[in-house]
DNA sequence: GAAATTTTTTTCGTTTATGATCTTTTCAGA
DNA sequence: TCTGAAAAGATCATAAACGAAAAAAATTTC
């Protein structure tokens, strides 16, 4: 019976963890290691796994990472980063989350607000918030992104344009030493460029693996931000510079 | 000796536990497990649940805004009815699906089209149709309406206005014998209107259950549409209304 | 209260998931 | 390079779960 369920978690696992030991999962789920190996083979035959001698590891990264693989990485510490921002945006306001899956993670820790008006261009978000009686969702419009669920292009510039913001939730593919906020698709950057010039406070989300990351678009500098959230130290040179523009960065507590 | 009680209170043991084992519900109601496998079998065709070996699981994916309250009501003839409706849709256009249980039932079927521009204001049809790598999707900006998942208000009609569409599905609250639209949101009126003046096609779906329904506000009158897409052989005014209007009223035949 | 309809149980052949057995392959250390 | 233990793959056995269809029970309808 438990096949069906076995195996996302196992592929859950190695997420987390990079790789899966046939040992392991055998004791994780009581079962013999024939049945594992079963799973991991068909895994493997899907592509989700790469099997090696005594367990599987995550395929070779030479293809990019889709949007619910990177769901999953790290995705404890998104939960922390969202915690973290979320606590500081008050009642009643008027808040915009942005594309990303760590405004995903903030739009959860948002669910339990109160009298919140939240602007998304992210359909992701949008459904989840509306589980919410107490928060009041306006979605922009524009061409949907299979790939992620958001909505970009110039409908959603367009919308944006009709608001103002008391608090704004962006993220973002990568974060330059020097402060430079960057993104892999250029008709974002539109959209986060309107959105920063539109809200009192900005809140840049991004989680420690963004410091290793390029990407080829510029969003803005560091400096146009209020606050960075993430759960690690940032490189030095980006502490010094946050000092000099007076941008706070918020180092989430690990809560696992 | 109650189906009717024992389904609900399956899905709500699945929204608590995630998953249920058709073992446990043999005990938990006192039936066989054949009873339990065709309810099970029911529910997955609902859609309310995912079949699984040995039981099963919340379907994952599928956020549905709004559904418990809408039910199945009268769901084989919707789909019966967006079958008949989305054969007579082409490839390789542009379209535009408004808010209603079937018309999301029409963008189940125009899942395996090629080429289209759909646009649309409900956000249920924004994620089904995103499953498909054939279809581009752009969604209209709105307020988020909880209970079906409809973008609306000034700021849909504003994305409307700038398209013009080869075909419209639009749905309805209820048909008047005399051949009005009729819908119980004024906002929505608006919204129906200017899609009705944007498009060369403009098809309606209705199940039989709106012949006998009442709502306030009118949308336009069935004269204005190309074509009424139904379950069951509307009431003689009606028919003889369309006739006289050169509007097609076509009976989806029953597949079930 | 009988007939018609729906719901549930029974029955049975089929499929699926898992475990057991045996042979082959892999890998680390001599 | 050789060797032996661990791991893997193939094959088979089995028990549980499945679907279909008929029979039985419960219900609704007239």
């Amino acid at each position: 019976m438990a096949q069906t369920v076995r195996k996302p978690e196992i592929v859950s696992i190695a997420r987390r963890d990079g790789m899966v030991t046939v040992e392991n999962l055998v004791t994780r789920f009581g079962v013999t290691p024939q049945t594992i190996r079963r799973d991991l083979a068909e895994l493997a035959d899907e592509g989700q796994l790469e099997r090696i001698h005594g367990g599987a590891l995550l395929p070779s990264k030479t293809t990019n990472i889709g949007y619910s693989e990177r769901r999953e990485m790290n995705q404890a510490a998104k939960v922390d980063i969202a915690r973290a921002c979320a606590a500081e945006i008050p009642n009643d306001c008027c808040v915009f989350l942005n594309i990303g899956t760590t405004t995903e993670a903030v739009a959860t820790e948002l669910l339990h607000h109160e009298g919140l008006l939240v602007v998304t261009n992210n359909i992701n978000i949008a459904t989840k918030l509306s589980e919410s009686k107490e928060i009041e969702v306006v979605v922009t419009g524009g061409n949907l992104r299979r790939s992620d669920g958001g909505l970009i292009g110039d409908l959603a510039k367009q919308t944006i344009s009709q608001f103002r913001f008391d608090y704004a939730v962006i993220g973002c593919s990568a974060l330059h030493e020097d402060g430079d906020i960057l993104d892999y698709d250029f008709l974002e950057v539109g959209v986060s460029k309107e959105i920063i010039s539109r809200s009192e406070h900005v809140f840049l989300v991004a989680d420690a693996a963004k410091f290793e990351r390029k990407a080829p678009a510029r969003i803005a500098s560091l400096s146009s931000v209020e606050a960075l959230f993430t759960d690690k130290q940032p490189p030095y040179r980006t502490t010094d510079m946050c000092r000099a523009a007076d941008t706070r960065i918020v180092i989430a507590p690990n809560s696992g």
